[in-house]
DNA sequence: GAACTGATGTTATTTCGTTCACAATAACGA
DNA sequence: TCGTTATTGTGAACGAAATAACATCAGTTC
């Protein structure tokens, strides 16, 4: 039940900081500097390597164009990964014209709303119909999607998602949608990670937990 | 240097999921319901309990009122908890309109911004100038802030964080803010998110990684 | 009120991700 | 050419976090 999320996400990781590396001119890179960059040991850098088989030379570090070859085809990044967005409101607007995206690799494709007055099917990037939804996912092959409704609409709209066969869905609806299979959810609560810093604030130096109270 | 980020989430988590319950109309609570809600083990949710020393009943299970009463003063939500938002751009100004975080007993009290036709001190979220960061966050004492400037504008904000006595930043940019001695840092990397979708997408079910190809 | 039941609280065990350690080896210099 | 050196690649060791196991105890029932 456990994924191994953190290895995908340091291998995006390492493909930034190598993007990076090659504007400053660089050629090579060692399992060292990427360590440093990623704030991890070096020798977890070479461990991911190894399980992925992206080998580098024994003396002369990695090769920043090899690496990022592999890693762009491992990750899928060799093609625009396309997506579209549910629930264009503040959220959704914000990520429809967020340009940051295309130097992903990533393109938001369309835009869907239940709302009459966001509909907008001739704009660049279009918002159709929600009723739309399913046709256009499965007419454009579309995989992962981005809900940003309402909180109360979270959940049915998530069932219209697996019913047009997405593969995977960023929600940013603070509610907890259950895992299904066929489909992978990734959860991004704002207001969780706001408590989160709160906490590690309040407790950074001083011991949180009682370790467990023995009484005298 | 490898925190404890999970146990604080989850924390949090449980509360969320007691508020909703006792809204139900419940009054106790098993741990098997709490595991469920959460999708772990109920000795996990035992074991976070006893780490902080919410007790429970030995047969009729754990008291909502209680245990949320407990769970509010560990996570310092008896008070109201104050942020600040620096860039009020496309996502700081959806964050600071954003009505879900009152639920959550968070506060944006301010916005600060370097573009002078985005700031307006007399708003019900006053926005001000970023020069007078340092001074407001010393005068009213605040510990959080979300940074939402662009990209090239990250590092050197940060500073003005840091040099504000903010203790916990709350990061949008795309860019990895080495941590610091007093300041904690979490990034929302939505690019990062959807890449590592894709990625899980890909290959869900197959193996992803070659167990470290043995040659015959 | 004694035996039973069902859930907690905590100790033991397992699992899993990370780091350590070092053998293998390509580049470099003499 | 041959030794030296720097770095990879990976099996073993380690540690932390999750799960399992179970002893303990509050209710409930007869
Ligand atoms: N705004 C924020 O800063 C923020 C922060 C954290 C989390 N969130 C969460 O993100 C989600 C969206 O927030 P927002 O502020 O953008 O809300 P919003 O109200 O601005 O936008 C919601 C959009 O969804 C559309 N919609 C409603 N029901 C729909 C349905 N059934 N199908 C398709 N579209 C539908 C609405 O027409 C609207 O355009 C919410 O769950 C919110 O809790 C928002
Ligand atoms: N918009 C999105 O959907 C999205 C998604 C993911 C990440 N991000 C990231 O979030 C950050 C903000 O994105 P955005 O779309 O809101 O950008 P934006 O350009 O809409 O807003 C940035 C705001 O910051 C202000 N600003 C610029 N320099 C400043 C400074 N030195 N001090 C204070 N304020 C300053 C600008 O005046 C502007 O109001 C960026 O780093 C972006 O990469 C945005």
């Amino acid at each position: 039940m456990a994924m191994k999320h953190d290895i995908a996400q340091r291998l995006s990781q390492y493909r930034s900081v190598l993007y990076k590396l090659k504007a400053l001119g660089f050629v090579r890179v060692f399992s060292d500097n990427l360590g440093d960059a990623l704030e991890i040991s070096p020798a977890l850098v070479r461990k991911d390597f190894s399980t992925f088989s992206l080998t580098g030379n024994k003396r002369g570090g990695y090769l920043i164009m090899d690496l990022l070859d592999k890693l762009n085809r491992l990750l899928g990044k060799d093609k625009v990964q396309r997506i579209i967005i549910v629930g264009c409101g503040k959220i959704g607007q914000a990520l429809m014209t967020y340009s940051g995206f295309t130097r992903e690799g990533l393109q938001v494709v369309a835009g869907f709303d239940s709302n009459a007055s966001v509909i907008s099917p001739q704009a660049s990037i279009p918002i159709y119909d929600v009723k739309e939804l399913k046709a256009y996912v499965k007419r454009e092959g579309i995989r992962i999607a981005i809900m940003a409704v309402p909180d109360n609409a979270a959940s049915h709209t998530f069932d219209l998602l697996r019913a047009a066969e997405i593969k995977g869905v960023l929600n940013f609806a603070p509610v907890p949608l259950k895992g299904v299979e066929g489909c992978v959810v990734r959860n991004i609560n704002i207001g969780l990670e706001l408590e989160n810093l709160f906490y590690l604030v309040r407790f950074s130096g001083k011991l949180p937990p009682q370790p467990a109270g023995r009484a005298a």
